[in-house]
DNA sequence: TCTGGGGTCCTAGGACCC
DNA sequence: TCTGGGGTCCTAGGACCC
């Protein structure tokens, strides 16, 4: 292949690229993934500023085309802002469902090289070529094989950074696009590294942005260069791992293993809310969504959160732990009953999002199932059957029992569960 | 035309236990 | 009686990512 096919990105990154040996970390990363959907169905808006987002009042774009970038637009941009930098834009409300189903595609062909990758959200993803090349070639040419084959099979466009490192690999698909392959290697890190703004390490938002900025580190070689130590000390673990960054360095795995996932749903109401019952109303129609996933997944949640967000968007967090842990929306929704009244009443200001999470899963297996106390309390309220658990004697002798260790530990025999957890 | 939705990770303080 | 230290759980919030 050659040497521009390896090294796009122009100017003297023309230069990188051509030694390939140990760049075995492929970032695989989507060209405006979503919108690359939307236009195979839609060709005749090729070539055109095209902007995939909500189209409420509040809604964000979601994804841009090169065209439309060319104004400025860009992802998580009020979508109202963006049709004023671009009035002519071409606004396609998100197809739900379409896009995993095309990323399902794309991973399908990855899988086809090696199965050590790892998927990093819908449209990105690293696999680590090192068991594929006796079998395919250098990481270079299993990139191009890779982008051709996208292109050939979905018609979508990918581009790829390949290096020895996570960090390298995807800033290196990041300088490709649009439709691009950049391999870094291992001896050109430090030259493609150093003259970038910080920013652009994986990592660095606003706030470390600023951070940095008050002590004058603008660069990533400003980065790599600051004393290891006074990083340290200074920004946190964050920091240092930052500064490794900034050497190309990255130690973590291929895949990593999550800490404590978790479930979350959440609301942005078209117009700020101040009536109790429909916060109350949404609140429940959350807790059935975050349920049923759980169920989905086999899980149950030990804790619930409640996200609440008011009109100047300060935004408040509550958290419990149930009684009993639960996949049941009506578990879900007497917990979180009552941080949602007592947030209402500690702030009186409409209320612009409401969201709820379930965290601290377990599989519902190994943990038993853990029926409702709703199941068999008195406060006059039914559960819906939900259809997935299947099970009869054995799931209402945990729930009898379940319960049995909760009155015996807070007393009382026609306690219910709101009550339960005022007093808990 | 102000700021979506679904996530992960980290920090820090207090409770609680030994 | 004026007071240790470590471990762990829980909660709130911030920062970041796609």
């Amino acid at each position: 292949m050659s040497r521009k096919q390896l090294a796009r990105g122009g100017g003297d990154l023309d230069r990188l690229g051509t030694d390939d040996t140990g760049c075995v970390i492929l970032h695989i990363d989507m060209d405006a993934f979503f919108v690359g959907v939307e236009l195979l169905s839609r060709p005749e808006l090729r070539g055109r500023p095209v902007v995939v987002g909500g189209s409420g009042g509040r809604g964000v774009v979601v994804s841009a085309s090169y065209e439309a970038r060319a104004y400025g637009v860009h992802a998580a941009m009020p979508v109202g802002r963006a049709m004023t930098l671009c009035p002519q834009a071409i606004l396609i409300p998100p197809s739900r469902g379409l896009y995993s189903a095309y990323s399902k595609q794309v991973f399908d062909i990855v899988a086809r090289v090696t199965d050590e990758y790892v998927r990093v959200g819908i449209d990105e993803g690293y696999v680590d070529v090192t068991s594929a090349v006796r079998r395919l070639g250098s990481p270079g040419r299993i990139a191009q094989g890779l982008r051709a084959a996208v292109r050939a099979e979905t018609g979508l466009v990918a581009s790829i950074g390949a290096a020895s490192t996570k960090v390298v690999a995807k800033l290196a698909s990041a300088r490709a696009k649009p439709d691009g392959l950049l391999v870094v290697p291992v001896d050109r890190v430090a030259d493609f590294l150093r003259p970038m703004p910080v920013e652009a390490l994986p990592g660095v938002g606003q706030s470390t942005q600023s951070g940095f900025a008050r002590y004058g580190l603008r660069t990533i070689a400003d980065l790599a260069d600051a004393d290891e130590a006074w990083v340290a000390r200074t920004f946190g673990a964050h920091g240092r791992t930052l500064r490794d960054f900034a050497h190309g360095i990255d130690a973590r795995p291929l895949h990593s293993e999550p800490k404590d996932h978790s479930v979350s749903a959440e609301r942005t109401f078209g117009d700020d809310v101040w009536d109790a019952d429909v916060l109350e109303t949404e609140l429940l129609r959350l807790c059935d969504d975050v349920a049923a996933r759980l169920r989905k997944e086999g899980a149950t949640a030990r804790g619930a959160g409640l996200k609440y967000r008011l009109a100047d968007f300060t935004t408040f967090s509550r958290s419990v732990t149930l009684p009993v842990p639960s996949d049941l929306p009506h578990d879900l929704r007497a917990a979180l009953l009552v941080p949602l009244r007592r947030l209402r009443a500690d702030h009186r200001a409409g209320v612009r999002l409401l969201g709820v999470r379930a965290h601290g899963l377990a599989d519902r297996a190994a943990s038993g199932r853990q029926a409702s106390l709703f199941e068999v309390d008195d406060s006059g309220e039914s559960i819906e059957g939900d259809g997935s658990t299947g099970d009869s004697a054995a799931g209402a002798s945990e729930a009898q029992r379940a319960l049995d260790e909760v009155r015996s530990r807070f007393g009382g025999d026609s306690i219910t569960s709101a009550s339960l957890l005022r007093r808990g």
